[in-house]
DNA sequence: CGCGAGATTGAGTTCTCTCAACTTCTGTGG
DNA sequence: CCACAGAAGTTGAGAGAACTCAATCTCGCG
């Protein structure tokens, strides 16, 4: 139920944390200045770092929403019932956020489940709103919070939405990690794919065969190299060429 | 260069503006209570019902974001420059905002072109940054404004990407505008394509033809009937279950 | 070491695209 | 008001892309 900061006492290595000031939320976790005093409201919204098994599901579609999360560590996928069976929507990355949309909504629109062993924060949003309500400063940077999220998750659909050829979406999944992996403070040319082969298929409307034999192609075309679930981009201007936007 | 309300000489009908309330901008255009006093702050802000031709461009990837867009009345594409040719990004219908993203983004992402005759109303950025910032209501209604853009970029990217079958992706397609047409207040089931089948099928990614073709299936399987421009949807349930999302 | 989930490969089928011809619609000028 | 030109929409045929199904391989975990 408390915070379970630091649970780990399994025998893997300590997760690599992702930095507060990489973190989308990080506005709203730094101290506010009122009136000439310094206020920390941390302590009062922020449940840090909770500790999520591989698998587990962090919250359900149709649920109360009551919690927005950070990811301070692991990857987590966003999946919908679509009759009768789940389809992956989206996956979220350490420092991203998970479910700002339900600021002003009551209920998930859709169910989280851990890629790996995760850490999230979790902020109470009902807190986060009473204190924005009273300090204008917290308003502001919640403001900001959530207009960048706006521009992140349109640039998202813009990237991924409306390719011709599926080499041409699997490039622009690929190009838009990098790009996000670059947000969040980690390398955009060298990183794993946490989620499988079927998870990205579904997410791309693709057969998972597909997804094989055109992360082949591409590699055969030298715009990524990919090895298991490890992926390294030997030129980003090719493959951002290639899929047609700047982003980098 | 000054406000070009009402232009209209033409021999045309009076368009049918939308209704100032179903505008996802009327909380920053209704007057405002601050101590006591109530303020209108919306001859400062706005500039309504700017006129703009068919095939006209309002503005252009690249550009200074000047300004936050609202439609009137009429619809409009965005575009994007693609290896030296455009696709299609996304549609505005009346009531919808054109670029709020642009609220923390120096420049504008696409361009925006008119499909038929439109009204807009203009928003000029940084007075409403200004008096957002000093007035806490405006903030909070701007925040208001802002999430909810962000529900529905989020829900309407959720509906149309990831569909196996094209069939699915044009169902999704109509059942997205659809929806759209509800929120500002029109029919769900009775609306008109102003785009043609080219722009949807580059919206989609898929060609013109497949688009034709698909329409014509749909028909067949009484999801929609469509006669030109001209859409119905003779049974909403039926559509929503056949792309797997409820909606309305 | 063995099991099971995930990844890969091949073969055949289905879907979607491209190209080209043709029709319909729309707007403009006479 | 009509004629015409260009844009948009439609249809058919053949080529190419992506899917399905089934078999096999690999790897991590107990």
């Amino acid at each position: 139920m408390a915070n379970s900061c630091l649970r780990t006492g399994s025998k893997k290595e300590d997760p690599k944390y992702v930095d507060c000031d990489v973190c989308r939320l990080s506005p709203i976790c730094s101290p506010v200045n009122v009136g000439g005093h310094t206020y920390d409201f941390t302590g009062k919204m922020v449940n840090r770092r909770h500790y999520f098994k591989k698998g587990e599901v962090i919250f359900q579609q149709g649920e109360q929403a009551a919690l927005i999360y950070a990811i301070s560590a692991g990857s987590l996928k966003l999946i919908t019932e679509v009759k009768g069976s789940s389809r992956v929507i989206d996956f979220r990355i350490p420092g991203e956020l998970v479910d700002i949309c339900s600021l002003n909504e009551g209920i998930y629109n859709y169910s989280a489940q851990a890629l790996e062993d995760i850490y999230l924060c979790e902020i109470g949003k009902e807190t986060l709103n009473d204190i924005a309500s009273q300090i204008p400063e917290v308003q502001g940077r919640l403001m900001k919070v959530v207009s960048q999220e706006l521009t992140n998750i349109q640039t998202s659909s813009m990237l991924l939405h409306g390719n011709v050829s599926s080499e041409e979406k699997i490039a622009a999944f690929i190009l838009n990690l990098a790009w996000r992996y670059l947000n969040s403070g980690y390398s955009s040319t060298d990183f794993k794919l946490n989620m499988t082969r079927n998870d990205i298929a579904d997410f791309l409307g693709l057969s998972k065969e597909t997804v094989i034999r055109l992360f082949k192609k591409l590699q055969e075309n030298h715009l990524i190299q990919i090895d298991g679930k490890k992926v390294h981009i030997p030129d980003i201007n090719n493959l951002q060429y290639f899929v047609g936007i700047e982003l980098i």
